[in-house]
RNA sequence: GGGCGAAUACCAGAGUGGCCAAAUGGGGCAGACUGUAAAUCUGCUGGUUUAUACCUUCGGUGGUUCGAAUCCAUCUUCGCCCA
């Protein structure tokens, strides 16, 4: 993998680049479609490809290791193969899945227990047998096993959580380095720095990862709970720290504001089930503000879904059929949302990707902040 | 013409003397959702700007009762059966 930065701008730590993987490159910065289980919900393959133009999209560790298993993803040739997908893939190793599955996990110094959500059956994560499941998998870009402690953590227990991610992470490192693709490209792993609301394990977790010299960097831990601003603060902690010539990875975030707000504290990479689960709940989101296509006052808007939108779907639909489709629960309505969501924030960042290199990205910033948090 | 049954909130439909502004489902209105156990979840859905409070509701009218959606009389409408 390789990275190279093309620009920065003025006033804010933003910067465009790209990064190279065997399975293609990907412009900074950029957002990253969430396919848990290999799927992208209620989105097909050619519309990821040709009218969203998703650069990489994400698999989960956890979820695939379940269903449909290491066997058929080996026997496929792993994932790009199996969901035919010919762009980069990044996996999630399980760690987000020890924060939201925390009812049915156990913590260990070996690794994480869970219960499988599926059929109840026990499987213990390591930090090295999920980079050999992500191996199988085959993502372009594999993460650390980290655990994802809840923005409400208190500091003895965000201290003695950094404590075991970063043990984990040194093992996870080691066999990371002793092992390598099975399918004949290469593979990078991310580490992901944690640490809740508290400057100081930010710091000191930065500092640590930064050490390792990987190829790209994670920031974990964050839009779990905490306030807005806490992350917004952690985010520039962290940025501080980490070096500037390798890819930053701001992980699960967000809201297009909070993607926003992140590329001017210096993040490259960003992803978040956000637009496709919102999406099918109902939420658009715009250039212009959010609009919640079940509100009554669609009903008989019989303009475009979003006029000089990024997807086919913002001119072919209106306002009023989308609601329609919707209050009826037709299958229809989501994948029309999940499109044109996911096609909103990849334009997002493609505009943003423009204006540093314009060099009014800050300006630019402010004034976009504000139309896309408004309510329609 | 005769007999039987039924009428409850937007719809369907419980409730058969006080704990009933009235179960439940649907529909409607709004909200939530951030490395996806989410095509999910939550709230509201007679009125009174807030209500453990008051007012108006259970086809119409008139009664019985301390008290009626619930009992009685009668009328209206609908359904079924017999001529």
């Amino acid at each position: 993998m390789d990275f190279k930065i093309e620009a920065t701008a003025p006033y804010t730590s933003a910067r465009a680049g790209e990064i190279t993987t065997d399975h293609g490159k990907i412009p900074t910065p950029i957002f990253m479609p969430v396919g848990t289980v290999g799927s992208v919900k209620a989105v097909h393959m050619k519309e990821l490809r040709d009218d969203i133009d998703a650069k990489i999209i994400l698999g989960n560790t956890y979820h695939l290791y379940l269903r449909p298993g290491l066997d058929v993803l080996r026997k496929a040739g792993g994932l790009h193969k199996f969901n035919s997908w010919e762009r980069p893939i990044l996996t999630d190793s399980g760690g987000f899945q020890v924060f939201s599955l925390s009812a049915n996990r156990k913590l260990k110094e070996e690794g994480a227990w869970f219960r499988s959500h599926i059929d109840g059956s026990k499987h213990l994560f390591t930090p090295e047998n999920v980079v050999d499941i992500q191996r199988v998998i085959g993502a372009d870009i594999m993460m650390a096993l980290d655990e994802c402690a809840p923005g409400t953590a208190d500091y003895d227990y965000a201290k003695k959580s950094l404590g075991l991610t970063h043990r984990w992470l040194a093992r996870g490192w080691k066999h990371y380095n002793e092992t390598e693709g099975l399918y004949g490209y290469k593979q990078a792993y991310f580490p992901i720095v944690q640490g809740c609301v508290y400057p100081d394990l930010r710091r000191e977790s930065a500092k640590f990862i930064s050490d390792l010299g990987a190829e790209g960097n994670a920031i974990g831990g964050l839009a779990v709970g905490e306030p807005t601003e806490k992350m917004y603060e952690m985010i520039e902690v962290v940025n501080d720290i980490l070096p500037s010539d390798k890819p930053r990875y701001l992980m699960g975030v967000g809201t297009p504001a909070n993607i926003l707000e992140a590329i001017d504290r210096g993040v490259d990479m960003m992803d978040c089930v956000m637009p496709t689960r919102n999406g099918r709940n109902g939420m658009l989101f715009t250039r212009n503000g959010i609009m919640n296509m079940r509100n009554k006052k669609w009903a008989d808007d019989f303009s475009p879904l979003d006029p000089g939108g990024a997807s086919i779907v913002d001119e072919t639909y209106s306002k009023a059929y989308v609601r329609h489709l919707f209050i009826s629960q037709e299958i229809l309505a989501m994948q029309i949302a999940s499109v044109h969501n996911l096609a909103f924030y990849l334009w997002l960042v493609r505009e943003a990707r423009k204006h540093i290199i314009a060099g009014d990205f800050k300006s630019w910033k402010e004034e976009m902040v504000v139309n896309v948090t408004r309510r329609l």
